[in-house]
DNA sequence: GTATGTACCTGTTTGC
DNA sequence: TGCAAACAGGTACATA
């Protein structure tokens, strides 16, 4: 699953072999991935045509080229969308969903949009070249030098959600999906379900400089990987093989303490974590009604 | 504004 | 062998 250092191997990519290129037809394959146009397939198509691509930047897990009329193609990678810069004569992939043939630049290639599941899509930013509005909301990454720490960890102080969730809201931190915000609550050892005001200062810090390490090694091992010829997302970095301490490790001895690694449900998902590094809040007392509130989390497999 | 839950999507794996 | 359910999870959106 693309998470930022994927997003950004991809943005180095596209910048590297896009560049100055002029679109000369676009061919919707599939509507889903053109979801949010408001004039379809044919209205996304026609705001391409002839356009020529000035530069590629990035927004958490946001993607977008300016184009040369002060529009811009903004591209979300979703769970299995992949942008590929091929050869007219590359066969067809078979989730291959939009396809833009350039020309100029990297003389006579393709850019390509391949989406096994289509939560992925792209769109036309109508004067988004600078920023597209529809991305205002998605706060800076953390390895980007804009990124305002101490606003982050004022804003994560003030709320009552649990912090795995603060990790996940990319309004607040972008660029961190389910993995690298277990990794680094692993690293950090913090439960996912601490609330964010029962948090200090000192530890959300700790744990935002976690994730950076975690995403900076990511990415110097997915940008070891990259191939010239294409730009390429495909979720299995090689990353996740060598370097993950608790994401998928279910049942496996923590490699600190030895401790099986639990798995547990979360949001419609999985989060993974040592119940021994990392133990489980106590739960917030609610004046009135007993016990409190319910568990957000659950276990899945009995221990 | 905040908290929480769900729909979207399809290939693979698991269970009966 | 064949079918059905579970699973993967980022984002937008709905509801309270």
């Amino acid at each position: 699953m693309p998470e930022l250092p994927e997003v950004e191997v991809v943005r180095a990519g596209l910048e590297r072999h896009v560049l100055g290129a002029r679109v000369t037809r676009v061919d919707v394959l599939h509507p889903r991935p053109v979801r949010r146009e408001a004039g379809g397939p044919e209205g996304f198509s026609a705001a391409l045509a002839g356009r020529r691509v000035e530069a590629a930047r990035r927004r958490g897990k946001y993607l977008w080229l300016p184009l040369d009329n002060g529009d811009a193609l903004l591209a979300h990678l979703g769970m299995s969308g992949q942008l590929l810069v091929q050869p007219p004569e590359a066969p067809p992939e078979r989730h291959l969903r939009v396809r833009l043939v350039l020309e100029g630049a990297d003389e006579g290639r393709e850019l390509r949009f391949v989406d096994q599941r289509m939560f992925g899509g792209l769109s036309i930013a109508r004067g988004g070249a600078d920023l597209p509005e529809e991305i205002a909301h998605i706060a800076r990454d953390p390895l980007d030098p804009e990124f305002d720490e101490e606003e982050f960890v004022a804003r994560v102080r003030r709320r009552t959600s649990g912090i795995k969730r603060l990790l996940l809201d990319q309004g607040l931190v972008s660029g961190v999906g389910n993995i690298y915000a277990d990794e680094a609550l692993w690293r950090a050892g913090l439960h996912g379900e601490r609330p964010g005001d029962r948090l200090t200062g000192p530890q959300v810090r700790r744990l935002l400089e976690h994730a950076r390490v975690v995403m900076s090694d990511a990415l110097a091992q997915g940008g070891t990987s990259f191939d010239a010829l294409y730009v390429n997302v495909n979720g299995e970095s090689g990353y996740f093989d060598r370097s993950l301490h608790a994401y998928g490790r279910q049942d496996e001895p923590c490699d600190r303490c030895g401790t099986p690694i639990r798995r547990v449900a979360f949001m419609n998902r999985s989060s993974y974590f040592c119940p021994r590094c990392q133990p489980a809040p106590r739960r917030r007392r609610t004046p009135g009604i007993g016990t409190g509130t319910g568990p957000e989390i659950r276990t899945v497999a009995p221990d």
